[in-house]
DNA sequence: GTAGGTGCAAATCGTTTGCAGTACA
DNA sequence: TGTACTGCAAACGATTTGCACCTAC
């Protein structure tokens, strides 16, 4: 399940922060896409309806929502960052190398890898990045 | 097992590039550390021995290197790219939180998620990224 | 000899910060 | 009303590029 606006909106009331216009247009234009964003897309289809929004609240608006974990970070796509919406439920993602389209899924259960690891090497696991990239549906049928 | 420095210059040569002494000093830098390396830590290691090899040329090698895959990027570190010498095979990396060591494992076949996710998405799987972060025994021991 | 490689400096890109003004709770 | 938020501009760090010189093959 995806977030919702009302519920980042919630959440961010909820850890103290405030609900700016401003919040409110850049989480609408994140629930919005079902794809990747990087700040500097989105700070563009931000700034076309609402020109004083500025690349400074950009940042500082997927800061917050980052460590919240309202927004994921991927990182198997180019070079800069990029994110994309947030679900309640720990997950993982599914990038088009076509168009940006981000999936997610869950139920993967990677402890059994964990529990290896540790056994073999000594490691104490702490967290992990798992990542797919490839070609959704739509792309693949318009190849 | 890990590339030795013969292997990578082979490799170097037989994709056509020369082997210039600043790229030996720099396969060197590479194979010599056990963990990730910032190109601006690479670059202080040779810049010591070597004051005249640029940064310039650390970042150009590195590219090189790269897209041969005699060396892997990671990214589940921080926030900035950091390298590792690669492997033969294919294969994949935990990372110490505390020392940056970085250690390989391999023998994990992913390909029954591969399918799953094909099954449910109509994603066709192009690539994956799947890396740990934990803490090394050394550094277990030390806290 | 020549194509490719190097080092420097400058340009560029993405991101962060200082500050004065503004607005949500 | 007060504190957090905003936007601008400037600062900053990392990476790339232009160019003249050099060198491995």
């Amino acid at each position: 399940m995806r977030l919702t606006e009302k519920r980042i909106a919630a959440a961010l009331r909820q850890h103290g922060y405030k609900l700016t216009p401003q919040r409110r247009v850049v989480i609408g234009a994140i629930t919005a896409s079902r794809g990747q964003l990087t700040p500097a897309e989105l700070y563009r289809k931000v700034h076309q309806e609402h020109p004083n929004i500025g690349l400074t609240t950009i940042y500082r608006t997927l800061e917050i929502l980052g460590s919240l974990e309202l927004v994921c970070e991927l990182h198997a796509g180019g070079s800069g960052r990029s994110y994309t919406i947030g679900t309640p439920e720990h997950h993982h993602h599914i990038i088009c190398s076509g168009c940006g389209e981000v999936v997610d899924f869950s139920g993967y259960d990677i402890s059994p890898l964990e529990e290896r690891l540790t056994r073999e090497t000594g490691f104490e696991i702490e967290g992990h990045l798992l990542e797919f990239t490839g070609r959704c549906q739509r792309c693949r049928q318009n190849a």
